[in-house]
DNA sequence: TATGTCACG
DNA sequence: GACGTACGTGACATAG
């Protein structure tokens, strides 16, 4: 056995009898749905097991049918004992054949007849050219046992010949029947002879033979046994009739049907996914996707591979390297996948050659660059923007990018998960992958991926390639039924990915003596406010520990609490030592240690550190499938969040700067969320301050306040200001109120009145809600979606918290789009003229660029051109935009 | 690892 | 009447 196969083997079993085996065997079963499912799952370990352990070519499960049969006509008490098929297994059933089908072994049911007759039949017509063995705990089967046919007991899987049976009964096989006759058996109501059981039994036929020879010689046998024969003849004979196996039935199946399909993976994963049976989900994805991978050490393999790749024009490929950033990252090794069950790794800087000797990095890369750079040879990954950063070490523009599964699964849905492979693969093909952990390890007791074995890193590799390509595979057909998300895909993530990669990889210039200058200054400023907090507190504490800070405040100085933080404890943020420093001295030092502390550690301290010493310059990394709105966030630094509100702020942004001969060209979209809410709502009012070019807050402090614009006051504006950006996050009275310090009644007229005059805005609010609740999504101009599965939660929290992302999404997410195609169209155009300008940091709203001094005149204003027109909606697009030697006065 | 706080749009 | 009350991020320090 082992697995393998050794001889012809013909396998029937009793369906019936295991289908009540693993319903009466096992605890009951139900999915979330309320099916009933243990059954079918008892049934599929079993057969499972005998799959591994047989590996049959062919095989026959049978099961009764429905209904009477010929016995029943014989003896209408037949099995009458039996109670109903209860329905929780009944239900099971149609649902057990489909699954036997979708397996390979359709069900064999034949009405009129029982499950045996039918296996009867089957071992006698193919028991010369096969072995069979006939998989069921029913004793009536012995007698069908000879020289090549055998039972297997169901629960040992051991196997009776005629010995074993002889050894069991005390009777040949061919006397079986007879055996029964006397013996009767109660579960199927066959009635024997009272009084005989088996010993009887098997003496009498040991004595006088066969049935009939015991009912000729019925005078010589005497006693209580005797007498009980002779008054129940009849009975015997009816029993003989009941036991004895049908072997000769007209049935329309020969070997051929008889023969084990290959199974059908994909219906059978979708079956097991419907009916929750997560153990052979798992155990099918794992067959799905176990990867003969093949270790690539010898050139006429790879040239192999080359030319493979070269004819398919489509292949999946992971880089394995020594580190997360992509400059210091050095490729250790490359897997590709052509077809899900054909892949391969090269081992290129691996530590340990024992067991392969690897092909020489340098001569590997050079014959693949041709290849990475053929942009007809289409490429498949997961997040391959690191890929590309990498590849670039190493002097190869990697081309022909056709899908990422990684923005695949973001444009599908951007917050069902997080969009890493693992999670991937998981959520979409229920399958687990090899953590990075299980082959690396974690921790301090990391290890480079060099030092791990090549073997193992292969097997890794190897599936993260499958698992790409199969993701694709999967998430392209889902996302390819939406017109509007094939092109927030195809044209715009796809393409806006090389250009996040060119960005990252120009990285930003940065003044770290003019930074080390301001630490040190905002260190002596940080000494003084400490000493001044500690005269008043007369204790030493750690200003930066909220805990301490909150017992000061309102244990020893006794203040009264202000508000509370989400988790119940005396909250000391901004808006309480705000509130606080009316009254006391300590909450203003507070918030300016905070504060400055903040611009210390987060910035100036900081960004030197981050300079890559390999470039001189800062790179971030662009995170692309982060967002809920399709905005792109940054890390490791985050550029998206450097200081400018305020004036100590403002300075770390003098500290990026132009490289010698460049000057630094900084974008930005003036209102872009604000106008986009006037085109989604198409308010005329609002849309005819941005066409006229109002400054919108001043416009809006007139409506609001019913005053000439030229009398706005500075305090009108900000209130206003307040207003149109609290609209587009949906924001209520309470919080105008407290935002504006007001009462909420005079929030609330504020805001019948802004609704009054911007009535389309309140009806397009309105209608995003109602959409959002019908359809369970919002989308952007664009058609980017995001799902709201808790727009109509019962829980008042959730449900409002919904409400408002339902408002603020389709804002937020245009405007991403927006700068996304301004992105692609600038680059594309660069490109065009062969520009040296490179772009070198992207803020939400704002495009920052380096460019040559000598190209400023010829190139800003196409730029600026393009940002603003590359889009059309119902009012135009303007851009600020400063130019100058570093990034905080260009603006 | 979770929490609180605050930097940006 | 209760519920919480303005959206989207990332990084740092503290504390358990």
């Amino acid at each position: 056995m082992n697995g393998k196969q050794k001889e012809d083997i013909l396998l029937l079993l009793d369906g019936t009898a295991y289908l009540y085996r693993a319903y009466h065997a096992l605890p009951p079963l139900k999915n979330s749905k309320g099916e009933n499912t243990g059954a079918i799952h008892g049934f599929l370990k079993a057969i499972n097991k005998i799959m591994e352990d047989f590996n049959p070519k062919h095989i026959g499960v049978v099961f009764d049918a429905k209904g009477k049969n010929f016995r029943h006509k014989m003896f209408e008490q037949y099995k009458a004992n039996r109670s109903a098929m209860p329905s929780e297994l009944v239900e099971q059933i149609p649902k057990l054949y489909k699954i036997l089908d979708l397996l390979g072994f359709p069900p064999i049911i034949i009405s009129g007849v029982e499950a045996d007759d039918v296996i009867g039949t089957l071992s006698k017509k193919y028991k010369n050219a096969y072995k069979v063995k006939i998989f069921s705990g029913d004793k009536d089967f012995a007698q069908l046992v000879d020289k090549n046919i055998s039972i297997i007991n169901p629960v040992t899987l051991d196997k009776m010949d005629s010995k074993g049976v002889k050894k069991k009964f005390g009777v040949d096989p061919k006397n079986i029947i007879d055996y029964l006759a006397l013996v009767g058996d109660k579960a199927d109501n066959i009635p024997g002879v009272p009084g005989v059981g088996s010993k009887t039994a098997s003496r009498l036929i040991n004595k006088h033979g066969n049935v009939e020879s015991i009912i000729k010689n019925q005078d010589l046998i005497t006693g209580k046994v005797g007498d009980s024969l002779k008054s129940n003849i009849e009975k015997l004979k009816l029993s003989k009739k009941l036991a004895t196996i049908k072997c000769d039935l007209e049935i329309l199946l020969d070997i051929d049907d008889l023969v084990k399909h290959e199974a059908k993976k994909e219906h059978l994963i979708n079956i097991y996914k419907s009916l929750e049976l997560n153990y052979f989900l798992e155990k099918e994805n794992k067959k799905k996707f176990s990867n003969n991978y093949n270790v690539i050490t010898e050139k006429n393999v790879f040239t192999q591979l080359l030319n493979d790749i070269k004819k398919k024009c489509f292949f999946s490929f992971d880089l394995e390297t020594t580190s997360l950033d992509y400059i210091e990252a050095e490729i250790v090794g490359i897997s590709f996948a052509l077809e899900s069950k054909k892949s391969f790794y090269i081992p290129l800087s691996h530590i340990d050659e024992s067991k392969y000797k690897q092909l020489p990095i340098k001569y590997v890369l050079e014959n693949f660059k041709s290849i990475l750079e053929d942009k007809k040879i289409k490429k498949v990954g997961h997040n391959l923007k690191y890929d590309r950063n990498v590849l670039l070490n190493y002097k190869i523009n990697l081309k022909g990018i056709q899908h990422d599964s990684m923005l695949l699964s973001y444009v599908y849905d951007s917050t069902a998960i997080r969009h890493g492979l693992d999670n991937v693969a998981e959520k979409y093909l229920s399958h687990k992958t090899i953590h990075y952990e299980d082959v690396a390890g974690k921790g301090v007791k990391q290890i480079p991926f060099s030092e791990v074995d090549i073997d193992v890193a292969a097997e890794y590799s190897c599936e993260d390639a499958i698992i790409s390509l199969e993701l694709y595979n999967y998430l392209w057909e889902k996302v390819s039924k939406d017109k509007n998300i094939i092109k927030i895909y195809s044209d715009i993530e796809i393409p806006l990915m090389p250009i996040l990669s060119d960005i990252e990889r120009n990285g930003v210039l940065i003044d770290s003596k003019k930074l080390n200058k301001l630490s040190k200054e905002l260190e002596k400023e940080l000494n003084e406010i400490q000493k001044k907090c500690f005269e008043i507190t007369k204790k030493k504490f750690n200003l930066n520990s909220p805990k301490q800070l909150q017992e000061i405040l309102y244990i020893d100085l006794k203040i009264p609490i202000f508000k509370n933080t989400p988790t119940g404890k005396p909250s000391t943020d901004e808006d309480t030592l705000q509130f606080l420093s009316q009254s006391h001295k300590l909450p203003e030092l507070i918030l300016d240690y905070r504060s400055l502390n903040k611009l210390k550690t987060g910035y100036t301290d900081k960004l030197p550190l981050q300079v890559s010493k390999k470039t001189g310059r800062v790179h971030t990394s662009y995170q692309q499938a982060i967002t809920a709105t399709g905005r792109l966030s940054s890390t490791e630094p985050n550029l998206q969040n450097i200081p400018i509100k305020s004036s100590q702020g403002k300075k770390i942004r003098t500290a990026f700067i132009a490289d010698v001969g460049n000057k630094i060209l900084a974008a930005d979209y003036s209102q872009i969320e604000l106008r986009i809410m006037a085109h989604l709502s198409n308010d005329r009012n609002l849309l005819q301050a941005f066409t006229n070019n109002i400054d919108v807050h001043s416009f809006t402090a007139a409506e609001i306040f019913n005053i000439d614009i030229d009398n706005v006051t500075l305090e009108d504006r900000r209130a206003a200001k307040t207003i149109n950006f609290g609209l587009i996050y949906g924001m209520s009275s309470f919080g105008m109120s407290k935002q504006l310090g007001i009462s909420i009644p005079e929030a609330k007229d504020y805001m019948d009145i802004y609704f009054d005059r911007y009535p389309k805005i309140k009806l397009y609010m309105k209608e995003t809600k109602e959409f959002a609740q019908k359809n369970g999504y919002v989308e952007t101009i664009f058609g980017r979606k995001l799902y709201l599965p808790e727009i109509n939660s019962k829980q008042v929290q959730r449900r409002k918290y919904a409400e408002r992302t339902a408002i603020n999404a389709p804002v937020q997410g245009s405007a991403a789009d927006i700068i996304k195609i301004a992105m692609i169209e600038i680059d594309c155009w660069l490109n065009e003229i062969n520009s040296n300008t490179k772009m070198i940091m992207q803020v939400h709203d704002e495009l920052v660029f380096e460019i040559n001094e000598k190209d400023v005149d010829n190139e800003v204003e196409n730029i600026i051109n393009i940002m603003q027109n590359c889009v059309n909606l119902k009012l135009p697009l303007i851009v600020n935009y400063g130019i100058n030697f570093n990034w905080g006065d260009a603006h």
